[in-house]
DNA sequence: AACCAGGACGTGA
DNA sequence: TCACGTCATGGT
């Protein structure tokens, strides 16, 4: 067995299924988890099934790009702001002012450049009219690289493109499978070459990645 | 009280 | 290409 499925295997013996990705809606439902740390109560392990609708797709994007260097507490705040005044919406923020806007997302930091990325995002993914997006396409829209777009790919459209991280990077260099100086996408390939393209697995693999890295910190 | 979070972009070499 | 500075709030 190859070094990455082995890692695959272990990490999900520790810590099983994790239901990414987390939804607002989920919070308090019967089914979520209620035990993860700090974060949105909306994970639905072994379930498989979301996003379910429109709604949640669009959340999970705006999710992705508020996530960026930003710590999962604080995009949860941001979140909440965004629904509590009615802007989890791509018509929404297209129209609201920029303040309205950075300020709903101030908690999660970087909040100008931010804004700026949300609305141009919420245009693109209106052009989308409900079409799957290609990884080139996602990433032409500004304020979405590679691993936005392979997390927007994967959790909202369930495409198997494995999500790169710095705790990835930061695992696989600890294994010594990968020195510094490899790109995104040689990692990215580095998993996917071994890996049968199934969504499920990627999408449980990041996020178990994700889970052991927040634990060693504890 | 520094340090870092589920990165991406602009710049100069 | 690529190394480095910038962006910003909130946890530990």
């Amino acid at each position: 067995m190859s070094k990455i499925l082995s890692l695959y295997n272990s990490l999900y013996e520790m810590y099983g299924p994790q239901g990414w990705w987390p939804l607002l809606e989920l919070h308090g439902k019967k089914g979520c988890n209620p035990t993860k740390s700090g974060s949105i109560k909306g994970y639905h392990p072994d379930d498989y099934s979301y996003p379910k609708n429109k709604r949640q797709q669009f959340e999970i994007c705006i999710g992705a790009i508020l996530a960026q260097n930003t710590s999962w507490p604080n995009v949860e705040k941001a979140l909440i702001n965004l629904k509590d005044k009615r802007l989890l919406d791509a018509e929404k923020i297209i129209s609201a002012s920029d303040k309205m806007l950075s300020d709903a997302i101030r908690p999660a930091g970087y909040f100008n450049q931010k804004t700026k990325k949300l609305k141009i995002f919420s245009k693109f993914y209106k052009s989308l009219k409900g079409k799957t997006p290609s990884r080139g396409d996602l990433l032409n829209c500004w304020g979405v690289g590679p691993e936005t777009a392979d997390s927007i790919l994967l959790y909202v459209y369930k495409q198997p493109e494995f999500v790169v991280d710095t705790y990835t990077k930061r695992i696989l260099r600890e294994m010594k499978i990968i020195t510094s100086r490899h790109s995104y996408d040689d990692i990215k390939s580095l998993f996917e070459d071994d890996l049968s393209k199934d969504y499920k697995l990627f999408q449980e693999f990041h996020a178990l990645i994700v889970e052991h890295a927040k634990r060693l910190k504890r």
